[in-house]
DNA sequence: CAAATCCTCGTTACAATATAACATTAACTC
DNA sequence: GAGTTAATGTTATATTGTAACGAGGATTTG
């Protein structure tokens, strides 16, 4: 996931997810949903999970199986459904994946507004809560992290075609 | 443009930009900048402003000169520069690209963060100005759109990268 | 239990989006 | 006008994402 676009060490580029706490939240969260987190969907989360920093699709398409790789359309359906369920979010601006930092279980509910901050150089992702724009300044601030565009979209239904 | 999702007619997808006028303040921003409104950054921005909503790169690529289609580099070439100027947007969420609703002219620059309500049944999008997410809900309300999901990405330098 | 139904998956093929690399031309500088 | 830089033309290819359809397995229904 590393961007090499400049001579620094990114030996900070290290996330500690507990993977396994995570996928048994996972197998909870879909139990008291009604849905099946089936082979291909936990070995899709389970990958992103362990990726340090958001994950292209086709990582995980290549390092799906041991052997070789799985075909386009599994794990396209995988990430929509673990999307849908709250488990991760796509990045729209890298084209990626990343878990969600803060996920649903199977007593707590809890689907979001996520906002992330994207290191241009090492790749890294933060996930913020925030509920104004001057927010992200501010935690950005905090992280010592150097905003230079910020993307905004809202999909939805017009006025007109409601 | 339009997505077909629903049976209600779109004939509310309808803007009205005065293309001549916009081309000509791009032609006064370049020159002021010192940067090069060329034959292909030209033709790129004016089919983005006649066209009726945000357009896809290989919309501009198709229609691009009047016998047939251009090489995608041509285009994506003046796409990036023409974003760069503050004359167009890029949704990142739809792949695709947008006049600036207030671009900057030879006499008042004008960079900003700009946000979007894109619906997902006709296709327009409005742009916003707005500094904070409450904002947009405000502004959503009022124009009567409804908000179903929001994309929110900070790019930039983190701090070890600073 | 068997039939019907629905959801999910496997597979093939392909569509849509975007860039690398290098040759060529046009503009600007001295 | 020779040297330099910026922009473009051109070819090829890389990356990202879906349509379509059949097979399998779970769940519901009678
Ligand atoms: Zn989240
Ligand atoms: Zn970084
Ligand atoms: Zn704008
Ligand atoms: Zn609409």
């Amino acid at each position: 996931m590393s961007q090499h676009l400049c001579d620094h060490d990114h030996s900070h580029d290290t996330t500690t997810i507990n993977v396994d706490a995570r996928l048994k939240a996972a197998e909870a969260l879909c139990a008291a949903s009604g849905e099946r987190l089936t082979a291909p969907r936990l070995r899709t989360y389970e990958l992103i999970l362990g990726n340090n920093g958001p994950m292209k699709a086709y990582d995980v398409i290549d390092r799906f199986h041991p052997e070789g790789a799985a075909k386009p359309p599994t794990v396209y359906r995988a990430l929509s459904f673990l999307e849908q369920m709250g488990l991760i979010h796509r990045i729209e601006s890298l084209n990626a994946f990343v878990a969600c930092a803060t996920p649903a279980n199977a007593d707590h509910h809890h689907p979001h507004t996520a906002a992330f901050l994207l290191c241009d150089c090492c790749g890294q992702s933060e996930e913020i809560a925030t509920l104004s724009l001057a927010d992200i300044e501010h935690q950005a601030q905090h992280l010592g992290f150097e905003v230079k565009h910020i993307t905004v979209e809202a999909k939805g239904r017009c006025k007109a075609c409601r």
